[in-house]
DNA sequence: TGATGCAGGGTTAACGTTAATCTTATAATT
DNA sequence: AATTATAAGATTAACGTTAACCCTGCATCA
């Protein structure tokens, strides 16, 4: 039913292989009988069969990715620094994603070797024994992207979760607070677990008690950063400021706040972590952790694709810098929040 | 290199086709065989060759989404109501992102004709020749989602466009505005000629004069709104409510509006469309028209395969209807907007 | 002028899986 | 007991493309 090799040989009078060779510009062939058999490959709608190109070459032009919740626009600009780079050297990239469940990513992990993809660039859970042990045992090259796994070394391309958080509590701290909320994010991804590392670190090196009271756990979506915050009030849990796993649950908490008339930052200062494009256009515009997501992107998939070019290529994980952002959510220095003003 | 079949076959002492039949759930094979191949294969790390399961079989059980901008939110809600139900049906989703480009367009989509997928659900730009082309001439089922292509009729899945930017406009021209800025999405997108369409014949219905200088060209992004605002204001085009293309629009505007001390809903009422999750979150929350996301994608998944199913079922159009949704940026009736105060 | 090289193209044999068709032993039927 | 049906598995032939190798004729060179 479809157009194949052999109808383009047949109406042309070549062979099927000069036709095969005329639309891959492969070798010599003359540029009219290139020309000649294009035309009317296009002309008969010919499409490849690639199940059957890849069957015959063992591996495919494609970029496997699979991400832990697209849901968060984290991930696009992420992406959108995959693309460019992927595109460029001439590699398409198929996108999946698995909401954090570890079934899902062992058989999109799955799926991908199946597909003989080129190479697979993953956001992870990071304990789950039947993802570990796929990518212990995997051939086609992959990396980690923005998060780590436990027991897998070398395929990380991380961001300084546990500093950049240590920093951001740090800065609060020296603004005088001593009760810090810290929404904390979704079980079982690293960046949760270092983030709240971080917070726990500037506690303790500060001499700050913790207080289990004060360290919320949730799925670190907007919705929960609303909850959070309004049960925290509803405990009359007596925080002076709000850290929060991402830009997402702060946007959620700074509406909570809002809502129940405290002034941000006067009354309560609110750090998010990610630096979201929107982050800058919230009201108020939102404090955070710039998370260079764009190069995090570009870097991964140029790493892989060395990776892909040289198989021997020894792997070797990659930490990338994180800056400070203060913008309207958080008080410029101490005085400001003595005053209980801007 | 890799394990085949073969391997599993020599080594449970079964022919190849049997030990495919056992890994497929294929037949009657007695329990202890299936048991027995199953267990070997797991064991030596058996991945399916998927291109030469598909070549063989001719057809795969993916089924191809193209989004023209996945880096709106909006996007992401509808493709939750398609993975649910794919998932469900035993069908696996790939996604591609085309940033609006008619030639990444085209060329994805036969990217999924030469994968053999089962289906494709697209985001479509309105107007471009090869790509309507390939729409004419493709064999494998395919639905428009929330977008309509020039030319191409019967495969859409819509959400009531022109009404309900209609409705918005005449809800706040009831209220007594007469000057209404409208800023406009993406050119070459249906939504976009539709909303403006809407609008222009509200306008018109009220016999109000149309004027160029309030309907601002945009790209349908963040920025594009909160630039549109700053230019408008610079112009003194002395607007009194701000219509959006979307959301995302709407919220650039209202951070423009507000850093120009410009209070809403009091001085300016600003409307979306789409009514994104994190709407409800902005502040002020946002008034906007509620396109059914997940609906909307659930409907196209699931129309979809009754095609994928039936290859000679017709197709249709199908339209969903919205609503207004009246938030905190839109005053509430014409009394208030007098009176300045909510 | 004969050998040589190469441009331009043809032949043939895979790639790994699955579907259609066979085979055989055992159970069911009359 | 002879026949038929069936369960369980084996054989064989594709699927459409690509890669390795082979062929031919003309131009080039000593």
């Amino acid at each position: 039913m479809s157009v194949l090799l052999k109808d383009i040989a047949e109406k042309t009078g070549f062979s099927i292989n000069t036709v095969s060779r005329a639309l891959r510009d492969d070798k010599k062939l003359s540029e009219s009988t290139r020309k000649t058999i294009r035309e009317t490959a296009e002309m008969m709608g010919y499409v490849r069969n690639s199940a059957a190109a890849l069957m015959r070459k063992g591996t495919s032009n494609e970029i496997g990715i699979i991400s832990g919740d697209s849901s968060n626009p984290f991930f696009a600009e992420v992406v959108r620094g995959i693309e460019e780079t992927a595109k460029q050297a001439g590699f398409r990239i198929l996108l999946l994603n698995t909401d954090e469940d570890p079934e899902r990513e062992a058989d999109y992990m799955k799926m991908f070797v199946s597909m003989k993809v080129a190479g697979i660039l993953i956001v992870p859970v990071f304990h789950d024994d039947m993802c570990q042990k796929i990518y212990r045992t995997i051939s086609v090259p992959y990396y980690f992207v923005g998060r780590h796994v436990e027991g897998i070394t070398g395929h990380s391309i991380l961001h300084s979760d546990i500093q950049s958080q240590y920093d951001v509590t740090q800065s609060l701290i020296n603004k005088g607070h001593r009760r810090i909320l810290y929404i904390v994010g979704p079980e079982n991804i690293s960046n949760t677990i270092d983030r709240l590392n971080g917070y726990l670190k500037a506690l303790d090196n500060n001499g700050i008690p913790r207080d289990p009271d004060l360290i919320i756990r949730t799925n670190g979506h907007i919705e929960d950063g609303f909850a959070s915050i309004n049960r925290a009030l509803n405990r009359s849990l007596n925080f002076t400021a709000v850290a929060c796993f991402n830009d997402l649950v702060a946007m959620g908490a700074i509406k909570a706040l809002s809502e129940n008339n405290y002034r941000v930052p006067e009354d309560i200062e609110v750090f998010g972590f990610d630096n979201l494009y929107i982050s800058q256009f919230m009201q108020p515009s939102l404090s955070t952790v710039d998370v260079p997501k764009f190069a995090l992107g570009k870097i991964a998939i140029e790493t892989l694709l060395r990776h892909i070019d040289d198989p021997q290529l020894p792997y070797d994980d990659i930490n990338l810098n994180t800056r400070l952002i203060y913008r309207k959510s958080s008080a410029r220095n101490r005085l400001s929040l003595k005053e209980g003003s801007l």
